[in-house]
DNA sequence: TTTTCTATCAGCAAC
DNA sequence: TGATAGAAAA
């Protein structure tokens, strides 16, 4: 007999669960019971006999897969060493890390982020003699992932920086490093032109499970399409499409129909999640679009509380309304603060919730943005690191090489890329050829200093690469470099921001020591850990400390999540939709719906939306309209508090008191 | 030649 | 507000 309980299944989620052979296309709504209904369809593969090595699951973010994993063991109670779950840029990882070396790559290649990118962009166009303004970094940046991902062509695109483009690449292979969507498009390649690798993925792969497959991309669904024979389960909502600037590509959907005769259809349109008032808002809002399936999504969980909208006279007016409220809630109706999402639309937006929330008292954290390991400390350490295992990563390498400072200036690392161009080899060779030169054209004394540079970073090689305790070895490197000083001095003036970065990687170690620690990882080495923290952009470090913290995160962030409260905070026109959108055309009003769509259906119980009248860009205080989305939603489930004008210090704190009031009733 | 200081510019979403 | 490029100072 079955353990599963799959009586607590409705009938649709079971079809989902229970039909293991040939295509099937799952349309799951928001809060349908969509990660239940996956992870409850792999413990059944499980439990029928089929071996954890032959099932792929792919998602989307790392959180998602991590989540499914350990929802996975709990049910079967199993080791699973042998299942892949993964997301789709890991996986691609995981195959070019076996095969890249036929495409011409060494096997430890670096992965680079988007800032590491825009950084090769900016070295290439200098190089070529674009000027500064030809050279957008960040224009071009998206230019190229556009074309890396399919989404344009160069007949269509700016033919000018196609030469910068095949520099680029050359770059990269230079340096022995892949972009991020290379980790797609190149293992698409080498399916292509090495069948036989192929092969090994087919026969290894017979049931494969992608989520959120309406933000995939096209050249997701190949590699997809490339390894499945017809065992694809395939989950997804065209409502909550919200990454088409990625590459995601609905009609994904009417492709797999084609690529996979007799697919199965199964609507999941049960609503778990949220109250029939939050539900009717958001299907109240997304019925405005045009280009989509039409769904039947309902709730039985009562209609709740309604929607309330406010509007503050400005975004700290904004924060301290909502740290009032969650205040007020987790007293009388004794939530936690756990229990809170406060969901905004740009990164930029944080910066005021932060400060009320930190003046309040109130634990948070936030996911998204300049991430974790986004920050100046972290890189620099993390690059230290890259060039160890990867000597030829030029990016890394200049990173770090005057950092702390050696003396190593401009003129001395124009030398050495210099050479390096002349022979077409990395900034690392062009560096131990200058020193055993035996006429070096730099001086006896930068000579010392590279030479003392290079052996640092063989000697650590040599330390880092062998043995266990990768954390303790982390912590001696960053001793010997003496990084620490180097913050000192950095920001002698700023004392805070100091003891912060000094925080940050001590953070930094004791993750590592986490994770080198952790039964589940048998490969403890510098290689493996690289590999994983590239991929992992949000914090998803340490779990238990999200507890009992409200969540601050953009609501692309929060696709996945879900929040017993929810404050939707800056509600405006030109943040939703965002003004760029607007620029581009109505396709693209349509997807900012459905952004907003998501944020409404993350909340469970109760939800806020907040609109400022006033907010401050840039340097200046704009006026604010509220977003035309907010007319959308049903007129009786909302309760509407007007802006009172000017309010006197007096007056709001009566307003608060008889707010508190009203919620401890 | 390298470091430090000052002025200027620009800001959507993420693996 | 932060990052970055160019100018002045060490």
């Amino acid at each position: 007999m079955s353990s599963l309980a799959f009586n607590t299944l409705n009938e649709k989620q079971h079809e989902a669960v229970t039909t293991l052979e040939g295509p099937i296309l799952i349309i799951a709504g928001a809060g349908s019971g969509k990660t239940r209904v996956i992870t409850y369809r792999i413990a059944n593969m499980l439990e029928s006999g089929i071996p954890q090595s032959q099932i792929l699951a792919l998602t989307f973010t790392n959180k998602a897969a991590k989540e499914m994993e350990e929802r996975v063991k709990e049910l079967t109670g199993k080791k699973l060493q042998n299942l892949t779950i993964s997301t789709f840029h890991a996986f691609g990882v995981k195959i070019l890390r076996q095969d890249i070396e036929m495409l011409g790559w060494r096997s430890n290649f670096s992965i680079y982020d988007d800032v590491d990118r825009n950084q090769l962009i900016k070295e290439t166009g200098r190089e070529l003699g674009f000027t500064a303004d030809a050279l957008d970094v960040y224009k071009i940046g998206s230019l190229f992932s556009n074309i890396k991902i399919g989404r344009w062509d160069w007949e269509s695109a700016n033919d000018q920086y196609r030469k910068l483009y095949e520099e680029y690449q050359s770059g990269l292979k230079l340096y022995n490093a892949v972009d991020f969507d290379d980790l797609i498009g190149l293992p698409i390649k080498l399916f292509r032109e090495f069948p036989e690798v192929l092969q090994k993925y087919r026969d290894r792969y017979k049931y494969i499970m992608v989520d959120e497959f309406q933000d995939t991309s096209i050249q997701q669904y190949l590699l997809m399409h490339a390894i499945a024979d017809r065992n694809v389960a395939v989950v997804g909502d065209d409502d909550q499409s919200i990454y088409s600037w990625r590459g995601a590509n609905y009609e994904n959907i009417l492709m797999f129909e084609r690529d996979f005769p007799g697919v199965r259809e199964i609507r999941l349109e049960q609503n778990y999640r949220s109250t029939e008032t939050i539900l009717a808002a958001a299907n109240g809002v997304i019925s405005n679009n045009t280009n989509r399936k039409d769904k039947a999504l309902w709730s039985g969980n009562g209609s709740g509380k309604p929607i309330e909208i406010f509007m503050p006279e400005n975004e700290s007016a904004e924060a301290d309304f909502i740290c009032e409220m969650i205040q007020s809630l987790c007293i009388s109706e004794k939530r936690s603060y756990g229990d809170f999402g406060v969901l905004i639309r740009a990164n930029t937006l944080t910066r005021a919730i932060e400060e009320g929330f930190l003046q309040a008292n109130i634990p948070y954290t936030v996911s998204g943005g300049t991430s974790f390991f986004q920050r100046k400390e972290i890189k620099d350490i993390i690059s230290y690191l890259r060039v160890i295992s990867n000597h030829d990563d030029d990016i890394n390498l200049l990173r770090i090489i005057n950092t702390p400072r050696r003396g190593i200036g401009r003129k001395t690392i124009e030398q050495i890329n210099e050479i390096a161009k002349n022979q077409k080899c990395s900034l690392w060779t062009s560096i131990n050829a200058l020193i055993s030169a035996q006429e070096s054209p730099l001086a006896d004394k930068m000579k010392i200093e590279l030479e003392s540079f290079v052996n640092m970073i063989t000697e650590q090689r040599s330390l880092l690469l062998g043995g266990k305790g990768l954390a303790k070895k982390v912590r001696a490197m960053v001793d010997t470099v003496n990084y620490m000083d180097y913050l000192m001095q950095e920001y002698q003036k700023n004392e805070k921001a100091a003891r912060f970065k000094f925080l940050n990687i001590e953070h930094l170690i004791t993750s590592i020591d986490t994770w080198e620690n952790n039964p589940d990882n048998f490969d403890t080495g510098l290689y493996a850990y690289l590999n994983r923290i590239t991929l992992i952009s949000r914090d998803d470090m340490e779990d238990d400390s999200l507890k009992g913290k409200v969540s601050l995160m953009t609501i692309h962030a929060s696709k996945g999540l879900e929040f017993p409260v929810v404050f939707i905070a800056g509600a405006e026109e030109g943040l939703i939709p965002h003004a760029r959108s607007l620029e581009e055309g109505d396709g693209n009003v349509e997807e900012e719906r459905r952004l907003f769509y998501v944020a409404i259906t993350r909340a469970r119980d109760k939800l806020f939306i907040s609109a400022c009248r006033k907010r401050r860009k840039m340097q200046n205080v704009v006026d604010c309209t509220p977003s035309p989305f907010l007319d959308e939603i049903p007129a009786n489930l909302v309760e509407y508090h007007e802006p009172q004008g000017e309010v006197s210090d007096d007056m709001a704190l009566n307003i608060l008191a008889s707010m508190k009031n009203k919620f401890t009733m």
